[in-house]
RNA sequence: GGCGCUAUGGUGCAACGGUUAGCACGCGGCCCUUUCAAGGCCGAAAUACGGGUUCGAUUCCCGUUAGCGCUACCA
C-alpha cells in the first residue's frame, strides 16, 4: 500500500458501448478523489478484446466525461497499444512456475443457466476451472510444443490457504484460494485477458487506489494474487455499489437513458448531473444535499461510500436540475440557454448585445417554471421573437371555460388592448392599473380577464404574471397580440 | 449449482450500543397568488424475518429470506 506519495486513480472503460450512468460515477469518484487529495487522475481504455472493441465509442466516452466535467491529467493510454508488455509479464509468470501453458481448446461461454439446467455446460465450467494442462507431463508438454500446438497462459492459483486484500468501501477481505480457479492471463491469440492487463498497467502506472465497481469484488483475490506474483505491493482497493434500475435489476437500455450523453441531450445541467451522481452511493456525511462541485471535493472521501446498490431515480436528478436552473448564477445560466437555443436554431446574436440585459431578465423571469434546458426553447417563441403565431387551436383549449363565464371577454379584451395602447408609459404598475380599472368599470372580475389576456399574448396558460410579462414583451407586442387574437376569439 | 456482497419509508442518504429513528426526492394537504411554477408550513410513509450478546439493539454475532455480483481465452 502506498501512502507517502500523491495518490494516483484511473478510470478504465472498454469500448464496448456508451458511457453509462455507473461508468460516470465512477469516474467522478476517482477524480473527486484525486482532486480532494492532489493526486493525479488518469484515462486508460481497456481494448483487449477484439472481438466487442468498438474503436469509434472512444470519443464519445471522452466527450461523456468532458461534459461531466471529469478531466482527466494523464492518458488516454490504450492497452491495445501496450501488448508487448502484457506478453512480457506473462512470459515472466511462466519462468518463475506461477503460470502455465494450457492446451485446452477454449471453453465457449456457457452461462449460468447453461451450468445449472445441462451437464455440458457443467461440464465445460468445471474443466475450466481445473485445468488438466497443469499437470501435463514434462515429456507431453515437450511433444504439444514440438507439433506447434497453440496454447493459453493460465495462472497457477495456489490450492491452499487463503488471499487477502483490504478495501476501503468493504473493509479486510479474504478469500480461499481453493475457491480461485486457474485463471487465464494470456489468450491462445496473444491477447491478455482484463486480469493480466488491469495489474500489469496499474503496476506500470504506479495506481495507488483502485476505485472501482463493486462487479469487480469477486475477481480482485486474483488480482491480488497476481500482484504478488509480480512482486509488487497492491494498492487500494475501493469498490463501490452498482447503479441499478426501478426494477432493482443492473442498468441496462431497457430502462430508458443510460448513458449521459443522453442526459447531456435532453437538456441536464451538467453541475446538476454531477451533484446527484456524486450522492449517489456516498454521502457527505450530512444532510445537506445540493452541493457544488468546489464543495464535493472538498468534502469526497472514500470512507463516506455506501455499500448498497443504489437505484437510479430520474425524479430526484430532475429535482436537482431545477434546483440548479433556479439557484445558478445569471451568467452562467445564460452560457447554457444560449448553447440551448442555439441547438433548436432560435438563437440571436442580439440577446448578448443590444439586448442584453433585457434578454437576462427575462430568462430570469422565466427561469423558476423551467425544468430542463430545452423548456427555454418552447419559452422562445412567445417571449423572444416576433414571429410568434397566436394558436387558434390552443386559444380555443384555453378559452372555452373563461368565455362560459363571461361571453364578454372578447369586448374586454379589445377594449384592453386599445388601454394599453393608449398608455404613455409602460411598466407593471401602468399595466396593471389600466386592466383593473377596465375590469371594475365593466363589471368584470380582474382575474378572469387577466388569465385570458395572459393566453391571448403568450399562447398558453403556464407563463410567469401577466404585468411582468407584458413589461418583457413590450407594448407593441402585446398590443398587436391582443388585436390579432380578436377575430378568432369573436369567431 | 458454488462462492461472495448487501439489507433503514416507494427512492437516495443520516443515525456508526441509549434519538419522539433525522434529511431530501416523490406523494397528500395548507399558505402565498393573477394561471403555472418557485418558495414556506404541515402530513402519511422505514429499521426484511427469527434467534442470540447486552442493563439496552437500526447499530454486534448466527440463521432464514430476498436482491445483487462473480463463477468466460468479456471487462
Amino acid at each position: 500500500m502506498v501512502t507517502d506519495s500523491k495518490p494516483r486513480v484511473r478510470f478504465a472503460p472498454s469500448p464496448t458501448g456508451y458511457l453509462h450512468v455507473g461508468g460516470a460515477r465512477t469516474a467522478l469518484f476517482n477524480w473527486l478523489f484525486a482532486r480532494r487529495e492532489g493526486g493525479t487522475f488518469l484515462l486508460r481504455v481497456e481494448d483487449t478484446d477484439v472481438e466487442r472493441n468498438r474503436p469509434e465509442l472512444v470519443e464519445g466516452i471522452l466527450d461523456g466525461l468532458r461534459w461531466l466535467g471529469v478531466k482527466w491529467d494523464e492518458g488516454p493510454y490504450f492497452q491495445s497499444q501496450r501488448l508487448e508488455m502484457y506478453r512480457a509479464a506473462a512470459e515472466k509468470l511462466l519462468k518463475s512456475g506461477a503460470a502455465f501453458p494450457c492446451y485446452c481448446a477454449a471453453v465457449q461461454y456457457v452461462g449460468l443457466e447453461a451450468a445449472e439446467e445441462n451437464e455440458e455446460g457443467a461440464e465445460k465450467i468445471a474443466r475450466a476451472a481445473a485445468c488438466p494442462c497443469r499437470e501435463l507431463s514434462a515429456a507431453l508438454r515437450e511433444a504439444k510444443i514440438r507439433e506447434g500446438a497453440p496454447y493459453a497462459i493460465r495462472f497457477a492459483a495456489p490450492r491452499e490457504g487463503a488471499t487477502r486484500f483490504e478495501d476501503a468501501v468493504f473493509g479486510p477481505r479474504e478469500v480461499q484460494n481453493a475457491e480461485i480457479e486457474d485463471f487465464v492471463l494470456l489468450r491462445s491469440s496473444g491477447l491478455p485477458t482484463y486480469q493480466l492487463s488491469v495489474v500489469v498497467d496499474d503496476i506500470d502506472m504506479r495506481i495507488t487506489h483502485i476505485i472501482r465497481g463493486a462487479d469487480h469484488l469477486s475477481n480482485t483475490p486474483k488480482q491480488a494474487l497476481l500482484y504478488h506474483a509480480l512482486s509488487a505491493t497492491p494498492p487500494v482497493f475501493a469498490h463501490v455499489p452498482l447503479i441499478l434500475g426501478p426494477d432493482r435489476t443492473r442498468l441496462s437500455k431497457r430502462h430508458g437513458a443510460t448513458s449521459v450523453s443522453q442526459y447531456a441531450q435532453e437538456g441536464f445541467l451538467p453541475e446538476a448531473f454531477r451533484n446527484f451522481l456524486a450522492l449517489l452511493g456516498w454521502s457527505a456525511g450530512h444532510d445537506e444535499e445540493f452541493l457544488r462541485t468546489s464543495e464535493l471535493v472538498s468534502r469526497f472521501a472514500l470512507s463516506g461510500v455506501s455499500r448498497t446498490n443504489a437505484i437510479f431515480d430520474r425524479a430526484k436528478l430532475e429535482w436537482f436540475n431545477s434546483q440548479y436552473l433556479q439557484k445558478l448564477p445569471i451568467d452562467e445560466l445564460l452560457l447554457y440557454v444560449k448553447a440551448e437555443l442555439q441547438r433548436s436554431g432560435l438563437w440571436q446574436s442580439i440577446w448578448e448585445n443590444e439586448h442584453r440585459e433585457w434578454f437576462a431578465h427575462t430568462v430570469d423571469l422565466l427561469r423558476p417554471r423551467t425544468r430542463l434546458l430545452p423548456d427555454f426553447s418552447t419559452w422562445a417563441r412567445a417571449f423572444f421573437s416576433d414571429d410568434f403565431d397566436y394558436d387558434a387551436d390552443a386559444r380555443a383549449k384555453f378559452w372555452a371555460e373563461p368565455l362560459k363565464k363571461n361571453p364578454q371577454l372578447p369586448e374586454f379584451v379589445g377594449k384592453l388592448a386599445d388601454a394599453l395602447d393608449g398608455l404613455p408609459e409602460w411598466n407593471h404598475d401602468a399595466c396593471d392599473h389600466a386592466l383593473r380599472d377596465l375590469a371594475s368599470a365593466g363589471g368584470i372580475k380582474a382575474g378572469l380577464l387577466i388569465n385570458a389576456t395572459r393566453v391571448a399574448i403568450v399562447g398558453r396558460a403556464v407563463a410567469p404574471p401577466l404585468f411582468e410579462t407584458m413589461v418583457v414583451l413590450g407594448k407593441s407586442r402585446v398590443v398587436s397580440r391582443l388585436r390579432r387574437a380578436l377575430p378568432s376569439l369573436a369567431g
